[in-house]
DNA sequence: TGCAAAATTGCACTTAGTGTAACAATGTGA
DNA sequence: TCACATTGTTACACTAAGTGCAATTTTGCA
């Protein structure tokens, strides 16, 4: 049997993929149906046919396997942003960057898990922690896009001010959308865009 | 017995504080000499003289035993920044209300504990929480003193600004404070203004 | 087809975290 | 000073989280 050109990546890695995919979709559904708090990792494994075991080889809690779309979310942004041509301007590149990620497929679960933190102090934490991972891996690809020998406080304040603008046009369009008209992706584009052009204007005026 | 004009915060009161307090300071003392992840709550109970059950009484898990100290601190920011006087604008008593915070008692702690954090997921989880609930005490200070009815975007993202920029100005300070010596207090509030400062400019020059 | 690498699983174990009821300490009024 | 009500502490028992390890199955490759 001649191998398909797909290579080293074959099998195996859609494999793990296929099962991480399995436990993160049980995950939500125990956290819809069921209410935060209100489940077992042993409920979440055996829905998706899977040990128990094998669930804590691929998370280490209930609350990480819920965070994958969120990780996806920031993950793109990250994405979007290196793919910006080197000479745009910081700001454009951001903005530009940071509005494509509207596109992610499973955007309204995204908004979903917004809204659930707010009533759960462990997916709050995981969420926040996922925020922080993004804002590391960002703020390196700011670095290296400015030169490389950016100063350290100018750095971490202008990643940290971009992404909590962008948390918070996540959270006023999270909150708006409690019924996703399924074309919502554009609101969160104009709240995004919004806050970053405050941000760019120093927050001069309240408007 | 006469009582003494205290009152009812009597020996209940400071008898919990003190119960507290035991047990943030052994949870630290382990953290130091044993390693974030290599100590029990039992451990700490013990070390506090108080009983596992008591532990959880005031606390839900080792971390955020740690987290005290951080908490505090944040606290003082948002009661420094509601006593500025109420015509000052908006950015200088922040300034000076964030600057202020640097006379915390235990500011030397709260650099530890950013270090630690650096190197053990569950503390940065804890960290960020507490940052988190700070923003949402600040954000409604903020509301109140401009009048009541923001945009709830501006609200949203200038505050998650101004705190990125506070936790841009520890992360520095704390990473070059491993020696800290003593009066590094001033330095911590030349990096707080350095940051706010940037992001009243709308970070236009990369200093 | 057969072998090596890697993933899944079962099992045993420690620790986290919580409900509950008994117990001790504190504040209060006569 | 003595009962009494309130509130904090403790012991106990229990469920579930999370991890190390060795056995087992699955997959990739020659």
């Amino acid at each position: 049997m001649s191998a398909v050109l797909a290579g080293t990546p074959g099998r195996r890695e859609q494999n793990k993929l296929d099962t991480r995919r399995a436990i993160a979709v049980s995950a939500l559904e125990f956290a819809r149906t069921h209410g935060l708090g209100n489940f077992t990792v042993d409920q979440v494994a055996a829905e998706a046919g899977v040990s128990r075991r094998t669930f804590f080889n691929y998370f280490h809690s209930a609350e990480e396997a819920l965070t994958t779309s969120t990780d996806a979310f920031l993950e793109l942004a990250a994405a979007e942003f290196m793919a910006r041509p080197a000479d745009e301007p910081l700001f454009d590149a951001m903005i530009a960057a940071l509005a494509a990620i509207a596109k992610t497929e499973n955007l309204s679960v995204c908004g979903e898990l917004f809204r659930m933190a707010e009533e759960s102090p462990e997916l709050m934490r995981s969420q926040l922690h996922a925020w922080e991972r993004a804002e590391t891996r960002i703020r390196q690809a700011v670095n290296e896009r400015l030169g490389g020998n950016l100063d350290p406080l100018y750095l971490l304040a202008l990643v940290g001010a971009v992404l909590s603008c962008v948390k918070a046009a996540m959270q006023v369009w999270a909150a708006a959308s409690n019924a996703p008209p399924a074309d919502s992706a554009s609101e969160l584009e104009d709240q995004i865009v919004g806050a970053l052009s405050m941000l760019r204007d120093g927050f001069s005026n309240p408007s």
